[in-house]
DNA sequence: ATATGACCAATTATAACAATACGGTCATTT
DNA sequence: AAATGACCGTATTGTTATAATTGGTCATAT
């Protein structure tokens, strides 16, 4: 991170937005957590909604770097199986990054109403397209319809963030076992006969995500 | 059902509750649509609430009924996934029944605050005895965590309900499909090496549930 | 007996207004 | 140049009084 005053303002942000939301959190109140003023503040950004834009860019960076992580040191990590569990893993250890998956109102307060840019852009038509790439790869069954696969994955996605608000805490199990759980099933159903190509299925995402990434090194060079 | 009225009262009202909500619809409007003047109401119910509870159970005996004949028409009924699957068919043909899973507040209104009797009580431990029993009857794989696959179906559940918030209608597959897809994978995943024993499953349900059933026609003889 | 709707107390919605708090700016300071 | 915080117009929130509606009752009518 090239400035660490903006990185100051981000870090708080995401302290205050995760602890009272959004909208109660002011301005005045990230400055006095960032340790500058409140004029400075808008040195670097040049509204409060576009703090939240910033975060929710890099949280979702961090999100994905995670994930590409935990993939390539997984030995399934190239099968579908193998991914989702490990974009699961990527997905709950952000509460920001959940709280954008539930459109919690609680957490990004008026910010949903008004930017629905960045929040709004469907992840799930690139699921599908993903699925139909990792089936050419002999990474998954061929006989599965890459639309409603994806769509069970979005739920179970949503699920496992949701279902905390529906059900006794006491209830609901360790979520590293649910989540090893759902990879049990989906390589159950989804894995092809001779097990799948792991490495060809690493290479798939890699081609999609290294593009992405330089997009998104080059448009925020900090 | 015996009383043509009181069987009146509780069709309005499920008209009116899932068109208005609960707080919006009225004793009087309950009443019009019903046919009958307000005071009328109070001969067959004590309070409005009293109208949302039976009308809540009299939902949950119809979702079950529907349930139980799906599965004893379905030669794979009696297994976990044959179960689930025609659980969840029940399910989604009733809006009333899901906007009881979801507890939504735009039909339930400040009922939820108020009653928690009925809908409080927590589905999912029933469940994980159901699944023990479906492991010892040969129908379940042994070597699964009830406790994880039994919220593993919790969030499939959950999902198949809310996701509709989420994601733009256009996303979303046909429920039909989507439900065939979830069986398809817990059939890969938990039906035991021999495929099971369908009818020993069908007992244990049948088992558990006509004791509940035959205690419910009891206490509400109409 | 059965059913009605005018009536009641209690809750909730509406309106008008005052007070506050907010995001954002900019003259001044460092 | 970089940073500050007093300041500004607006939007939100709090307050109060008043009006309307609601769930439930019961004297009366059928």
């Amino acid at each position: 991170m090239h400035d660490i005053k903006k990185s100051n303002i981000l870090e708080a942000s995401r302290k205050l937005f995760l602890r009272y939301g959004f909208d109660k959190s002011t301005v005045a109140d990230i400055a006095k957590q960032a340790g500058i003023s409140k004029g400075g503040i808008y040195l670097y950004f040049k509204s409060k909604d576009q703090i939240m834009e910033q975060l929710l860019l890099q949280e979702m960076y961090e999100q994905n770097e995670r994930w590409i992580d935990f993939v390539l040191k997984d030995p399934e990590g190239g099968l579908l199986h193998g991914m989702y569990k490990n974009q699961l893993k990527a997905i709950v250890e952000s509460e920001f990054i959940m709280s954008i998956l539930k459109r919690d109102t609680e957490i990004l307060g008026s910010y949903l109403q008004k930017q629905d840019g960045l929040l709004s852009h469907d992840v799930s038509n690139i699921r599908i397209e993903f699925i139909k790439k990792m089936q050419n790869a002999n990474c998954v069954k061929k006989d599965v319809d890459p639309k409603v696969l994806a769509h069970i994955m979005d739920m179970l996605e949503l699920s496992i963030i949701t279902i905390a608000d529906h059900k006794d805490i006491g209830n609901i199990p360790p979520i590293d076992d649910v989540i090893e759980q759902i990879a049990y099933m989906m390589q159950k159903a989804y894995a092809p006969e001779d097990g799948g190509d792991s490495a060809a299925g690493k290479e798939v995402l890699l081609a999609i995500y290294n593009p992405a990434k330089k997009a998104y090194l080059e448009e925020n060079d900090d």
